[in-house]
DNA sequence: ATGAAAGCGCTAACAT
DNA sequence: ATGTTAGCGCTTTCAT
């Protein structure tokens, strides 16, 4: 015997209000209110006929109602290109973690790099009165990106909320804004230095994505290692590709059908050093037997790789944390300055790096 | 010379109201509205000296009051265990897209599993008035987890939202409730009828999540192919571990320490299959010449494992579009009943499955 | 074409 | 300890 339930069958009923509960309970709106916010002194008896009528009505406040009287919304907004990213991903669930740690919701916005987009997610998050926007990942190193963000900063700041900027330099100018970023050069460095010390002398770097600051990092990284080891940079050993997978496949295999001489790849991320590695196993070129590897990020799936890939780790779930941590904390009386946390990177050597193999005489 | 901005210098300052702008303008609160909203006669004159004001004081709208107003709140909630995992991801990335497409705002809350979590996240999203609310991944199969969701099921239609259970199997009840759902068994089904087509006799099943709809489903297709190649289903072969990559690893070790012949392993996700992979080169056991795996996800990295695994395919992101697209296009006096879809699974065949070796005599 | 005013659900000051 | 009331910022009748 199926029993019909009433709610359903009601079609969308009104939800329950805070006025419902006080007439149930034969109090005033206030009354509820306090008990429920149990920040003052109510008797106990008019306590539990309000829990009562709240538990009979399976009353719940409305947020926008509290939000739009208490003028602030509890909210954090996280805005990235694409969540499909592993290391966005890890990023994103630091920022959801230390939210909920804070009581705050989190709100995510996927912007597929669009500029138009991140332009109008921007604006809905000022609408939303969200706490602060967090942005995630490198930006474009132009005048045009930088004045957008200079935009950004100061709508925001001047609506009581914080830009955050994630993974990308401070910008130049004093701003109202913060800015948690890790050490991507160093981490170039000594991913260079490394395949450096075990003697390879020809080292591909692929990802010098131009006008990209995170890119810009990586290959300055690579570029002052090399100096320091006394060696010429080559500019046929940099190849220019976007982060993605697909464009570093099609990358190497133009640069394996140029016959350029190289025994190692430094690849400015992990997927580009998967897309490397998979062309360099069709062209049956052993890693790291006969080329090294190394990667960009440290996401999970390096250890599933064959061999498993020294990469540099950037702790991206920390990065996500700390973000929503230090605008938590932050007095909003000193919001004015730009706030700017550098965090660290290291080498995880794991097993696709080896001396270069000796020259077939 | 740095000149300072006004906006930070001076703090949080109130933000921009409506009435601002129509003092500004020299015109009623109700024109400025009017004119923002689009959808009345307004005199060109007035409207342009509304759009100037907006412009002047970086005006925008408050949403919570307007959702207050509206009594909606334009928010999807899409709740998950982690967003790490690729597969969520994935979905969430479905869910984010169209709910932009339908002008929604994407609220993304995480569980860990807990189900108190859960239960909290449920009544902020009822609090929030989000118009959905979306729970992804299979459930624990026992009468309480049962009840809970019956509960939420209700509490959301009485507040005029919607529960939409993603991957997990409809309720045995009637209940306001859209379930989208994708063929677990047949993938399953699938998978193993593959193995035993190349020959396999003894298939390892790693992840028989006890209780766990997911894995119980796959588990059911394992038998059912087992089943119709008239094999008898060996207790011995079936191995209880959750999904996870860690728990895998640790399984497997087990399995091979107990000396258990087999020649293949299903996996019940492609992290299982990751795990069990990483076991098996570490005891020298090559895939797919000694033994064949087969996963199940298709997530992304499956392409990047040597040998590139052979898995059952999951629409996880068709599942998260497919969510939020019914939601919005239901006619909410249709709403009562379930709503229940379920989506393909498919084969895909790569390099991790190989005939069994020959016995070696 | 424009304005005045009510009210969405809640909290907090101000009574009592 | 409890009630009354004003108002958060917006939309939307109802007037004009």
């Amino acid at each position: 015997m199926k029993k019909s339930f009433p709610a359903a069958s009601e079609g969308a009923r009104r939800r329950a209000t805070l006025s419902d509960v006080a007439q149930m309970a034969g109090v005033s709106n206030a009354t509820v209110s306090r008990v429920l916010a149990g920040n003052y002194p109510v008797s106990v008896t008019t306590k539990n006929r309000v829990m009562r009528a709240v538990r009979q009505l399976d009353y719940v406040v409305n947020a926008q109602a509290r939000a739009l009287q208490a003028g602030a919304s509890r909210t954090i907004a996280f805005v990235l290109h694409d969540i499909t990213g592993p290391s966005f991903a890890e990023a994103a669930a630091g920022v959801e973690e230390e939210a909920a740690r804070y009581g705050r919701l989190c709100v995510v916005c996927t912007t597929n790099g669009s500029r138009e987009r991140q332009s109008k997610v921007i604006d809905l998050m000022r609408a939303q009165g969200a706490e602060a926007v967090i942005l995630i990942g490198g930006t474009d190193n132009d005048e045009e990106s930088h004045g957008r963000l200079v935009a950004y900063a100061r709508s925001l700041a001047a609506a009581g909320s914080r830009l955050v900027l994630c993974g990308c330099p401070p910008p130049r100018e004093p701003l109202p804004v913060t800015v948690i970023d890790y050490d991507n050069e160093a981490g170039a460095y000594a991913a260079t230095a490394h395949l450096l010390s075990q003697g390879h002398r020809r080292i591909l770097f692929v990802g010098k994505g131009e006008g990209y600051t995170t890119s810009e990092a990586r290959f300055a990284g690579y570029l002052r290692a090399l100096t320091s080891f006394g060696i010429e940079p080559d500019p046929e050993l940099q190849v220019v590709v976007d982060f993605s997978r697909a464009a570093s496949v099609r990358a190497m295999r133009e640069v394996l059908a140029r016959q350029v001489a190289f025994t190692a790849v430094f690849a400015a991320s992990d997927m580009t050093a998967a897309g490397c590695m998979q062309v360099l196993r069709e062209q049956g070129r052993k890693v790291p037997e006969d080329v090294s590897v190394v990667g960009y990020d440290d996401i999970p799936m390096t250890i599933d790789m064959t061999p498993r890939l020294t990469t540099v780790h950037v702790p991206y779930r920390e990065l996500g944390r700390a973000a929503v941590r230090h605008v938590m904390e932050l007095d909003p009386a000193a919001r004015q300055d730009i706030d700017h946390v550098v965090l660290g990177t290291h080498l995880m050597v794991r097993e696709s790096v080896a001396p270069p193999a000796v020259e077939p005489a």
